[in-house]
DNA sequence: AGTTACGTACTTTTATAAGTTACGTAACTG
DNA sequence: CAGTTACGTAACTTATAAAAGTACGTAACT
């Protein structure tokens, strides 16, 4: 199964869309991020949820940032995508029987959750402010391309 | 795809081996974790090359501890497994040429790698010989199932 | 020689993220 | 108010990577 990339999309999408767009449409959006509308409005329908964007129908319509940057951190956008699984290993049983694997189990319960929790600490003290000023710095040291050239060639 | 529980399963078995039995074929190992012999050849593998075990062929073969238990750290047994990817989101493409996007994967992957780094700490300091004790625990707190009774009716 | 059991290349299955289609609804335009 | 644009969402399909399984080879013992 593919890595989910949702997360990394998103912030992308925010960053852009306080920099280079007032508003953008899924259309648009999509095709930065070379996918498809729907993935786009499926994405971001749990950031309109909490508040981080708005989205409009019709003529003219398409989503806008509802707020600033440096108001939404990484753990925000986390939740706002469903707070999906973080780890690839765990236990093979929701429920083992044995005694072994649940000694086991537990103990690997704990340590992955003390991983967890210092990953979502780091999450909180990082705003989407602060990747976008990552982005304005590695954008001057890249002089050569001018730019929206130097964003989302591909993506 | 499936979570990756192969590290959970060789505890589980490195546990079962030091208390159980003096010697398990693939075959036997392979029923008490509802699997294939073949996949257990497959994961214990790893643990061979480590030193941690020994395997023989033929009439009277199998699996053999070739260590204490206390000599065998969780780290030990993640690294004799491969050393499998331990989180299931990350960024979307390997190298993007969005320096937005740039940015933002840097920044997690910064934060996962933290993560990543205390959860390998953890593992350094926890034995197999502490999950075995564990069990100890659990399995006199169980004194209605006896002995092999409360391992591994189906695991 | 026959049997047991590991070693491993190759194939199949399965889980899940991602993508697609289809159709509904809201909002603007002329 | 008919036409167009664009979001909302359920249902379905595809892609892919991990895990499981099959088949066959080799080593060791009886």
């Amino acid at each position: 199964m593919p890595r989910d990339s949702r997360m990394s999309r998103m912030l992308h999408v925010l960053i852009h869309m306080d920099r280079h767009v007032d508003r953008a449409t899924s259309e648009e959006i999509s095709k930065m991020l070379g996918t498809n509308p729907v993935v786009v409005r499926r994405m971001m329908s749990g950031l309109r949820e909490k508040g981080y964007v708005t989205s409009e129908k019709g003529h003219g319509g398409g989503w806008e940032l509802a707020c600033s940057l440096d108001a939404i951190t990484l753990l925000d956008v986390y939740r706002a995508i469903g707070e999906p699984p973080l780890f690839s290993i765990g236990p093979h049983a929701d429920r083992p029987d044995c005694l072994v694997e649940q000694a086991v189990d537990a103990r690997m319960a704990e340590a992955l959750g003390e991983a967890e929790a210092l990953l979502m600490t780091r999450f909180e003290t990082i705003t989407v402010a602060d990747l976008a000023e990552d982005f304005e710095r590695r954008l001057a040291k890249h002089p050569a391309q001018d730019g929206v050239d130097a964003v989302c060639a591909e993506s």
